[in-house]
DNA sequence: ATGGCAGTTCCTAACTGA
């Protein structure tokens, strides 16, 4: 089983791109992320002909999350509300970062977690309040179900100095000042590993590139798109790849996929 | 130190992204 995840910035704007990828990579499923577009609008079609089954969760201009599966996803689940409850979760479910569902015996979770936009800004406070929650998130979904987790996508966040081309002065910027990435160490504390981690050691492999100063060029990127597992699931994992083809395409996203395989 | 590039909408300016 194969589980790519991709922030596509539109999915209109990407579509073909997608669908070349998808032809080339028949992934089992495909975590999209940035998808920038309403339900209704969400062009199903070319990708439900490959023979994806499409689960949606998105909004105008910003944010949004889609699942794409070979098999039908079950207990499909959007938001954060219909694990915590609404009284928990309050206004964090009106931007569309967060869908879940059932594929073999995995649940995979399919996340967009909050940019911060600049370290100490509403914006990035915004993004540790939104952490916490979604370590709430994980931890009542593990206790309710047995399933195994994958809980993918784009975190914003580079773990540690290895997954920045240049770590020099970076505790002051977003993705990775310590507040941030403590944040994410607590989630992962409900037990999770870092499944690239398993195979990777070294530094220097990242999933985006800034579209200014030619940074893909210079590979001048981060690594901030993660897959995330549970035990069992990580003993199983026979690969997490990053594929740097989509990135050098015209016009492309600025993130490129990255897969795990078990 | 600054801004740089891209996508979207309230569309030719302002916003968000990372």
């Amino acid at each position: 089983m194969k589980i790519a995840t991709w922030n596509v910035n539109s999915i209109r704007t990407r579509l073909m791109q997608v669908v070349d990828w998808l032809q080339a990579n028949p992934v089992d499923v495909l975590c999209l992320q940035e998808t920038k577009v309403v339900d209704a609008d969400f062009p199903r079609s070319p990708l439900e002909n490959l023979g994806y089954h499409l689960y949606v969760s998105g909004q105008k201009s910003y944010n949004g999350v889609a699942i794409l599966s070979r098999t039908p996803v079950e207990d499909i689940s959007i938001g954060f509300a219909p694990v915590l409850g609404a009284d928990v979760v309050g206004d964090l479910d009106e931007q569309k970062r967060v869908i879940t569902g059932i594929v073999g015996n995995v649940r995979i979770v399919n996340l967009y977690v909050p940019n911060g936009s600049a370290v100490g800004s509403d914006k990035y406070h915004y993004k540790l309040r939104w952490l916490k929650v979604l370590r709430e998130y994980l931890k009542t979904l593990l206790e309710k179900q047995p399933h195994e987790l994958c809980v993918c996508g784009d975190f914003n966040i580079a773990p540690d100095h290895r997954d920045i081309h240049d770590p020099k002065g970076r505790d002051e910027h977003i993705m990775a000042s310590p507040a941030e990435r403590q944040a994410l160490q607590d989630v992962l504390t409900v037990g999770l590993a870092d499944a690239f981690r398993k195979f990777t050691a070294e530094a220097g492999h990242f999933t985006w590139w800034d579209y200014r100063t030619r940074a893909f060029s210079r590979d001048r990127g981060w690594r901030i798109d993660h897959h995330y597992l549970t035990p069992n699931l990580y003993n199983q994992a026979i690969s997490c790849t990053i594929d740097k083809a989509p990135r050098q395409l015209e016009q492309p996203s600025d993130h490129t996929p990255v897969i795990v395989e078990f």
